[in-house]
RNA sequence: GCCUUUGUAGCUCAAUGGUAGAGCACACCCUUGAAACGGGUGGGACGGCGGUUCGAUUCCUCCCAAAGGCA
């Protein structure tokens, strides 16, 4: 029997969780989070853990992070790194291809959860230069300039790279610099390109979307972030400032967590703050959707249909007993 | 009631006697070690009726609306 693995993706506050967890129950599951905020120690609430009161971190094998119960079920992939600290799609790879070997080999379900479609891709289809190391001090030297000299120093060290570039990147400064740094990696390094590390040629992977009308996604949204006021996000966000996590660190950047720098600093009211995480939301989810969408092999299922759950369930459980 | 100022895109603001730009918002799209990041493209406006002028968003009259001041 081939090892299975099953994402679950989909536009924000769609109830991925949730359904994993009722996966999870039935085919003996553990979820693997793919979500490049909920990675961040501390920052619960504002990233949407849901986790049970009280629960704590169980870390028996460091190398895999740690997991969380909800309802018996295990959650890895959450608390990987400090808030203070920095992230990369590289070290999620890495831990997350650990954490689903170790489950699979125990035998139990990795279900693969998330809304980062580039994490997910990363996992299943793996990221050739992944293992191109950031260049701090490249990125420094080039700090600055503008997009049209970075992307003729691209041209003279990868000519076929700069040759890729669609009009919409050529002008983005973030990818430039990246690419320019893989392109000076790979000459030093004289084309160590290593065997990328998929899970796509060892699982057999099932894909399920998420998604719903768009009033009704918004109308969810603005709730939600109604809930998480409640539940204490401006008392996350404090504790976040008092551990010494700074409005400059990465992770600060979240949705949900910078704009209140303009509320404790500025003179900013907490209506015009959720009206403004609301927005932001909105769009995330619209590009949510957007990178999802191209990927044909996703099967979608809406959530407002009343037969959702048993359709999902029965697909499921359909490929899962297969050979 | 009088005086002054203002009225340009959903919002905040430019410029100009030859039919208008920006930022934010919105829509669509791109994305391979920051991805809840970063980037591209697009639609959309001169308060109203007249007048002067070859031509008015720009100058003038009146009307309407807003803000401030004087009574």
């Amino acid at each position: 029997m081939t090892k299975k693995l099953l994402v679950i993706c989909g536009p924000t506050s769609t109830g991925k969780t949730s359904l994993a967890i009722k996966i999870a129950k039935k085919l003996n599951g553990e979820i693997v989070s793919a979500d490049s905020r909920q990675v961040y120690k501390i920052m619960n609430i504002g990233t949407g853990k849901d986790l049970p009161v009280n629960s704590k971190l169980i870390i028996n094998n460091s190398k895999l992070g740690g997991y969380y119960e909800a309802e018996g079920i295990k959650i890895w992939g959450y608390d990987l790194v400090d808030p203070k600290g920095e992230f990369s799609v590289a070290q999620y790879l890495k831990i997350a291809h650990r954490i689903i070997d170790d489950i699979s080999k125990r035998g139990a379900f990795p279900i693969l959860v998330g809304g980062t479609g580039l994490y997910i891709r990363g996992v299943i289809d793996g990221i050739d230069t992944a293992d191109v190391p950031k260049n701090n001090k490249l990125r420094k030297n080039l700090e600055g300039k503008s997009v049209n000299e970075l992307y003729e120093k691209l041209s003279q060290l990868d000519s076929l790279k700069a040759g890729s570039f669609n009009s919409s990147d050529k002008k983005n400064p973030r990818r430039l610099v990246r690419a320019i740094e893989i392109a000076q990696y790979q000459l030093t390094k004289k084309f160590v390109t290593s065997a990328r590390h998929t899970i796509g040629n060892n699982f057999d992977v099932l894909r399920i979307g998420l998604t719903a009308p768009k009033e009704f996604i918004d109308r969810r949204i603005v709730k939600r972030v109604i809930d998480r006021l409640d539940k204490g996000i401006k008392t996350e966000v404090e504790n976040l400032l008092k551990s010494g996590v700074t409005w400059e660190n990465q992770a600060m950047m979240a949705m949900g967590y910078g704009l209140w720098r303009d509320y404790f600093e500025g003179d900013v009211t907490e209506d015009q703050i959720l009206a403004e995480w609301a927005r932001d939301e909105v769009r995330y989810a619209k590009r949510q959707m957007v990178w999802f969408k191209k990927d044909r092999r996703i099967t979608w299922f809406d959530i407002t249909d009343p037969e959702f759950l048993i359709n999902v369930e029965s697909l499921v459980k359909k490929w899962y007993n297969q050979a």
